[in-house]
DNA sequence: CTCCAGAAAT
DNA sequence: ATTTCGGGAG
């Protein structure tokens, strides 16, 4: 079993199971991806809360309405001109690919390389969508999992994305139900303990196995 | 590397 | 008052 492999039964053990974006609609995950770019989850559910109040919660819908209707909606989670637009490519890509039902026919890699295609998806939201939407096996890489991997030592921080998705899949099952629990889990330890700040390295489940930890805790003793 | 430009935490 | 947040485009 490689580090990737044995980091995660660590980490299931420790935090348990997450159950991450479970139960919504595949469109709500799409809108999900493009409103939460930089921004907290918490603000993004005040936009899809109000997008729906408006009655704009379909691609047809907030295609057909005012851009002012639709930022004005998704002012909470931030940068709400830019989300607009790009909330607006990514409802026109759903219509092109014959929504929901030619999505889901079509293989990963194809899908994958036509979301990349639309302004506003870059490779984190288009697996978001790909993984939480579609329940395919492609391992999403944020900014907790550089921030966590590369201190524990095991990648390199400065490496792209495809480049640390690789690495991940290499030593992975194939397998998009654990793909979905490993990145939640990455997320629960990234706010919990391994914070950009004051990282609580001393209740860290993965402290035994963590260079940057090992030194941390080194260097307080 | 800079811009984007809101809310909650610190 | 500053930082951070399920980032991406120019």
């Amino acid at each position: 079993m490689g580090a990737f492999a044995e980091l995660y039964e660590d980490l299931h053990g420790a935090l348990g199971p997450q159950a991450w974006w479970p139960a919504e609609s595949r469109f709500e995950v799409l809108v999900g991806a493009v409103l939460t770019q930089n921004a907290a989850w918490r603000n993004v559910e005040q936009a899809i809360t109000r997008l729906r109040d408006a009655a704009l919660f379909a691609p047809e819908a907030i295609l057909a309405a005012p851009v002012a209707r639709v930022a004005e909606c998704i002012r909470p989670s931030g940068y709400y001109n830019i989300k607009t637009q790009r909330l607006r490519a990514a409802c026109e890509a759903w219509l092109a690919l014959g929504g929901e039902q030619g999505m889901a026919a079509m293989p990963t890699l194809a899908l994958r390389n036509a979301l990349l295609a639309v302004h506003g998806l870059g490779p984190e939201s288009v697996d978001d969508v790909l993984l939480y939407g579609f329940e395919r096996p492609v391992f999403v890489i944020d900014a907790y999992t550089r921030r966590i991997f590369s201190r524990i030592g095991v990648v390199d921080p400065r490496a792209g994305y495809d480049t640390l998705q690789q690495q991940f899949q290499a030593d992975l099952p194939v397998d998009a139900q654990q793909f979905n629990e490993y990145h939640a889990l990455i997320v629960q330890l990234g706010k919990s303990f391994c914070r950009p700040r004051q990282p609580r390295c001393g209740d860290c489940p993965l402290l035994s196995r963590c260079a940057h930890g090992r030194a941390e805790m080194n260097q307080r003793s």
